[in-house]
DNA sequence: GTAGTAATCATACAAAGTGGGATTACAGGG
DNA sequence: CCCTGTAATCCCACTTTGTATGATTACTAC
Protein backbone atom coordinates (compact mmCIF):
# COMPACT_ATOMS: atom_id res chain seq x y z
CA UNK A 1 0.00 0.00 0.00
CA UNK A 2 0.77 3.57 0.30
CA UNK A 3 4.71 2.65 -0.17
CA UNK A 4 6.71 5.36 0.72
CA UNK A 5 5.06 8.52 1.42
CA UNK A 6 1.30 7.80 -0.31
CA UNK A 7 -2.04 8.49 1.51
CA UNK A 8 -4.48 6.28 2.22
CA UNK A 9 -7.78 7.25 1.99
CA UNK A 10 -8.57 7.69 5.72
CA UNK A 11 -5.33 8.70 6.16
CA UNK A 12 -6.29 11.72 3.35
CA UNK A 13 -9.15 12.84 4.92
CA UNK A 14 -8.16 12.70 8.39
CA UNK A 15 -5.35 15.16 7.58
CA UNK A 16 -8.06 17.67 6.16
CA UNK A 17 -9.89 17.26 8.87
CA UNK A 18 -7.08 18.09 11.16
CA UNK A 19 -6.44 21.17 9.00
CA UNK A 20 -9.92 22.30 8.90
CA UNK A 21 -10.30 22.67 12.70
CA UNK A 22 -6.89 24.05 13.18
CA UNK A 23 -5.62 23.67 16.50
CA UNK A 24 -8.35 22.47 18.22
CA UNK A 25 -8.39 18.92 16.51
CA UNK A 26 -8.59 15.71 19.23
CA UNK A 27 -9.95 11.97 18.37
CA UNK A 28 -13.69 12.84 19.25
CA UNK A 29 -14.19 16.10 17.68
CA UNK A 30 -12.63 14.43 14.52
CA UNK A 31 -14.83 11.72 14.01
CA UNK A 32 -17.67 14.53 13.98
CA UNK A 33 -15.65 16.54 11.61
CA UNK A 34 -15.18 13.68 9.46
CA UNK A 35 -18.96 12.16 9.73
CA UNK A 36 -20.43 16.04 8.94
CA UNK A 37 -18.21 16.79 6.24
CA UNK A 38 -18.15 13.43 4.78
CA UNK A 39 -21.12 12.04 5.81
CA UNK A 40 -19.77 8.94 6.97
CA UNK A 41 -19.65 7.26 10.16
CA UNK A 42 -15.86 6.21 11.04
CA UNK A 43 -15.38 4.31 14.68
CA UNK A 44 -13.04 5.95 17.10
CA UNK A 45 -10.65 2.89 16.49
CA UNK A 46 -10.07 4.05 13.07
CA UNK A 47 -9.46 7.61 14.45
CA UNK A 48 -7.16 6.87 17.27
CA UNK A 49 -4.78 4.01 15.68
CA UNK A 50 -4.66 6.59 12.19
CA UNK A 51 -3.60 9.40 14.36
CA UNK A 52 -0.68 7.00 15.99
CA UNK A 53 0.61 6.17 12.38
CA UNK A 54 0.35 9.46 11.05
CA UNK A 55 2.31 10.71 13.61
CA UNK A 56 4.85 7.64 13.27
CA UNK A 57 4.90 8.80 9.62
CA UNK A 58 5.69 12.74 11.15
CA UNK A 59 2.40 14.20 9.48
CA UNK A 60 1.51 15.27 12.86
CA UNK A 61 2.21 16.16 15.78
CA UNK A 62 0.36 15.88 19.31
CA UNK A 63 0.43 17.43 22.70
CA UNK A 64 -1.70 16.72 25.50
CA UNK A 65 -3.90 19.41 26.67
CA UNK A 66 -4.23 20.33 30.35
CA UNK A 67 -7.65 20.00 32.30
CA UNK A 68 -10.29 21.76 31.08
CA UNK A 69 -13.31 23.50 32.81
CA UNK A 70 -15.89 21.27 31.40
CA UNK A 71 -17.68 18.20 34.00
CA UNK A 72 -15.44 15.29 33.10
CA UNK A 73 -13.38 13.87 30.77
CA UNK A 74 -9.65 12.87 30.35
CA UNK A 75 -7.15 15.59 28.94
CA UNK A 76 -7.50 15.62 25.02
CA UNK A 77 -4.54 14.59 22.57
CA UNK A 78 -4.53 18.09 20.22
CA UNK A 79 -2.89 17.05 16.94
CA UNK A 80 -1.77 19.58 14.31
CA UNK A 81 -0.36 18.52 10.44
CA UNK A 82 3.11 19.07 10.12
CA UNK A 83 4.84 20.96 6.97
CA UNK A 84 5.31 17.12 5.85
CA UNK A 85 2.36 16.35 6.48
CA UNK A 86 0.90 19.13 4.44
CA UNK A 87 3.04 18.53 1.93
CA UNK A 88 1.85 14.54 1.35
CA UNK A 89 -1.79 16.32 1.34
CA UNK A 90 -0.13 18.57 -1.90
CA UNK A 91 0.67 15.52 -3.77
CA UNK A 92 -2.36 13.45 -3.22
CA UNK A 93 -4.21 16.68 -4.11
CA UNK A 94 -2.72 17.19 -7.53
CA UNK A 95 -2.60 13.66 -8.39
CA UNK A 96 -6.56 13.62 -8.41
CA UNK A 97 -6.93 16.61 -9.87
CA UNK A 98 -5.04 15.29 -12.30
CA UNK A 99 -7.11 12.41 -12.63
CA UNK A 100 -10.05 14.56 -12.71
CA UNK A 101 -9.07 16.44 -15.61
CA UNK A 102 -11.81 16.41 -18.18
CA UNK A 103 -14.13 14.25 -16.07
CA UNK A 104 -16.15 17.37 -14.19
CA UNK A 105 -19.17 16.65 -16.11
CA UNK A 106 -19.40 13.27 -15.60
CA UNK A 107 -18.85 13.56 -11.62
CA UNK A 108 -20.65 16.94 -10.61
CA UNK A 109 -23.87 17.03 -10.08
CA UNK A 110 -26.59 14.15 -9.08
CA UNK B 1 -12.12 -0.38 5.71
CA UNK B 2 -13.78 0.77 2.85
CA UNK B 3 -16.97 -0.81 4.77
CA UNK B 4 -20.07 -0.96 2.56
CA UNK B 5 -19.15 1.08 -0.45
CA UNK B 6 -16.19 3.32 0.07
CA UNK B 7 -13.11 3.97 -1.99
CA UNK B 8 -9.61 3.00 -1.21
CA UNK B 9 -7.40 5.69 -2.07
CA UNK B 10 -6.01 3.06 -5.13
CA UNK B 11 -9.20 1.95 -5.89
CA UNK B 12 -10.35 5.76 -6.93
CA UNK B 13 -7.25 6.36 -9.00
CA UNK B 14 -7.73 3.46 -10.88
CA UNK B 15 -11.32 3.74 -12.01
CA UNK B 16 -10.44 7.56 -12.83
CA UNK B 17 -7.73 6.26 -14.99
CA UNK B 18 -10.11 4.08 -16.41
CA UNK B 19 -12.61 6.68 -17.33
CA UNK B 20 -9.58 8.65 -18.29
CA UNK B 21 -9.06 6.16 -21.35
CA UNK B 22 -12.30 5.31 -22.00
CA UNK B 23 -12.84 1.97 -23.81
CA UNK B 24 -9.08 1.34 -24.59
CA UNK B 25 -8.83 1.11 -20.63
CA UNK B 26 -6.42 -2.49 -19.62
CA UNK B 27 -3.95 -3.51 -17.20
CA UNK B 28 -0.69 -2.64 -18.63
CA UNK B 29 -1.92 0.41 -19.91
CA UNK B 30 -3.68 1.63 -16.86
CA UNK B 31 -0.01 1.35 -14.71
CA UNK B 32 1.44 3.42 -17.62
CA UNK B 33 -1.67 6.08 -17.26
CA UNK B 34 -1.09 6.09 -13.48
CA UNK B 35 2.51 6.75 -13.69
CA UNK B 36 2.33 9.47 -16.37
CA UNK B 37 -0.80 11.32 -14.44
CA UNK B 38 -0.19 10.71 -10.88
CA UNK B 39 4.09 10.18 -11.13
CA UNK B 40 3.60 7.15 -9.21
CA UNK B 41 4.79 3.68 -9.97
CA UNK B 42 2.55 1.22 -9.46
CA UNK B 43 3.24 -2.92 -9.28
CA UNK B 44 1.49 -4.93 -11.93
CA UNK B 45 0.12 -7.34 -9.30
CA UNK B 46 -1.86 -3.72 -7.44
CA UNK B 47 -3.35 -3.17 -10.70
CA UNK B 48 -4.95 -6.67 -11.61
CA UNK B 49 -6.09 -7.89 -7.97
CA UNK B 50 -7.58 -4.17 -7.97
CA UNK B 51 -9.42 -4.42 -11.14
CA UNK B 52 -10.33 -7.99 -9.72
CA UNK B 53 -12.32 -6.60 -6.59
CA UNK B 54 -13.77 -3.43 -8.24
CA UNK B 55 -14.65 -6.05 -10.25
CA UNK B 56 -16.50 -8.15 -7.80
CA UNK B 57 -18.24 -4.91 -6.45
CA UNK B 58 -19.99 -3.94 -9.70
CA UNK B 59 -17.65 -1.11 -10.35
CA UNK B 60 -16.18 -1.92 -13.32
CA UNK B 61 -17.22 -4.41 -16.13
CA UNK B 62 -14.64 -6.07 -18.00
CA UNK B 63 -14.64 -8.09 -21.88
CA UNK B 64 -11.69 -9.95 -23.07
CA UNK B 65 -10.33 -8.27 -26.49
CA UNK B 66 -9.99 -10.40 -29.84
CA UNK B 67 -6.87 -11.01 -31.22
CA UNK B 68 -4.71 -7.99 -32.04
CA UNK B 69 -2.22 -7.35 -35.19
CA UNK B 70 0.45 -6.10 -33.03
CA UNK B 71 3.52 -8.21 -32.52
CA UNK B 72 2.74 -10.51 -29.91
CA UNK B 73 0.77 -10.90 -26.66
CA UNK B 74 -2.06 -12.06 -24.31
CA UNK B 75 -5.51 -10.76 -25.35
CA UNK B 76 -6.07 -7.88 -23.38
CA UNK B 77 -8.93 -7.67 -20.36
CA UNK B 78 -10.37 -4.28 -21.34
CA UNK B 79 -12.39 -2.28 -18.76
CA UNK B 80 -15.04 0.06 -18.26
CA UNK B 81 -16.91 1.57 -15.44
CA UNK B 82 -20.35 0.72 -14.62
CA UNK B 83 -22.78 3.22 -13.51
CA UNK B 84 -22.32 2.37 -9.72
CA UNK B 85 -18.54 3.19 -10.03
CA UNK B 86 -19.39 6.28 -11.37
CA UNK B 87 -21.63 6.98 -8.73
CA UNK B 88 -18.94 5.76 -5.92
CA UNK B 89 -16.82 8.36 -7.83
CA UNK B 90 -18.75 11.07 -7.53
CA UNK B 91 -19.36 10.24 -3.64
CA UNK B 92 -16.26 10.64 -2.54
CA UNK B 93 -15.13 13.31 -4.72
CA UNK B 94 -17.44 15.62 -2.83
CA UNK B 95 -16.29 14.14 0.19
CA UNK B 96 -12.54 15.58 -0.63
CA UNK B 97 -13.89 18.79 -1.96
CA UNK B 98 -15.73 19.37 1.13
CA UNK B 99 -12.48 18.54 3.12
CA UNK B 100 -10.46 20.56 1.11
CA UNK B 101 -12.93 24.02 0.96
CA UNK B 102 -11.15 26.81 2.29
CA UNK B 103 -7.76 24.98 2.39
CA UNK B 104 -7.10 25.94 -1.27
CA UNK B 105 -4.31 28.15 -0.78
CA UNK B 106 -2.49 26.63 1.82
CA UNK B 107 -2.73 23.18 -0.65
CA UNK B 108 -2.30 24.75 -3.86
CA UNK B 109 1.29 25.91 -5.49
CA UNK B 110 4.29 24.76 -3.99
C1' DG C 1 -15.26 8.56 48.77
C1' DT C 2 -18.73 7.42 44.67
C1' DA C 3 -20.86 8.36 40.42
C1' DG C 4 -21.03 10.22 35.91
C1' DT C 5 -18.72 11.64 31.72
C1' DA C 6 -15.63 12.63 28.04
C1' DA C 7 -12.15 11.13 26.29
C1' DT C 8 -8.02 7.92 24.86
C1' DC C 9 -6.04 3.20 24.52
C1' DA C 10 -5.85 -1.75 23.22
C1' DT C 11 -6.51 -5.50 20.30
C1' DA C 12 -8.17 -8.95 17.26
C1' DC C 13 -9.71 -8.94 12.87
C1' DA C 14 -10.83 -7.74 7.82
C1' DA C 15 -9.73 -5.36 3.72
C1' DA C 16 -6.60 -3.10 0.55
C1' DG C 17 -2.20 -2.73 -1.69
C1' DT C 18 2.79 -4.49 -2.95
C1' DG C 19 6.31 -7.06 -5.43
C1' DG C 20 7.75 -9.93 -8.51
C1' DG C 21 7.77 -14.65 -10.40
C1' DA C 22 5.00 -17.82 -13.35
C1' DT C 23 2.17 -18.39 -17.10
C1' DT C 24 -0.40 -17.65 -21.41
C1' DA C 25 -1.57 -16.33 -26.13
C1' DC C 26 -0.20 -14.65 -29.98
C1' DA C 27 2.81 -13.13 -34.58
C1' DG C 28 6.61 -13.82 -37.41
C1' DG C 29 10.90 -15.85 -39.21
C1' DG C 30 13.51 -19.93 -40.13
C1' DC D 1 5.02 -25.79 -39.05
C1' DC D 2 7.73 -25.07 -34.62
C1' DC D 3 10.55 -22.19 -32.16
C1' DT D 4 11.34 -17.64 -30.17
C1' DG D 5 10.32 -13.18 -28.48
C1' DT D 6 6.84 -10.20 -26.59
C1' DA D 7 2.80 -8.22 -24.50
C1' DA D 8 -0.03 -9.16 -21.49
C1' DT D 9 -2.60 -11.45 -17.43
C1' DC D 10 -2.50 -14.37 -13.27
C1' DC D 11 -0.93 -15.81 -8.83
C1' DC D 12 0.37 -15.62 -4.03
C1' DA D 13 2.79 -14.67 0.20
C1' DC D 14 3.40 -10.63 2.53
C1' DT D 15 2.81 -5.74 4.58
C1' DT D 16 0.10 -1.83 5.53
C1' DT D 17 -4.37 0.33 6.41
C1' DG D 18 -8.81 0.51 8.36
C1' DT D 19 -12.81 -1.47 11.46
C1' DA D 20 -15.32 -2.55 15.62
C1' DT D 21 -15.74 -2.58 20.19
C1' DG D 22 -14.41 -3.43 24.90
C1' DA D 23 -11.35 -1.61 28.58
C1' DT D 24 -9.33 2.05 30.85
C1' DT D 25 -8.21 6.73 32.44
C1' DA D 26 -8.62 11.41 34.22
C1' DC D 27 -11.38 14.58 35.70
C1' DT D 28 -15.67 17.29 38.11
C1' DA D 29 -19.36 17.46 41.10
C1' DC D 30 -21.73 15.91 44.94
Amino acid sequence: MGREGYLGEFEQMLLLAIMQLEGSAYGVRLMEELEHRVGRRVSRGSVYITLDRLEDKGWISSATSGSRPERGGRPRRLVRVTPEGVDALRKSRAALLNLWDGLEQALDGR
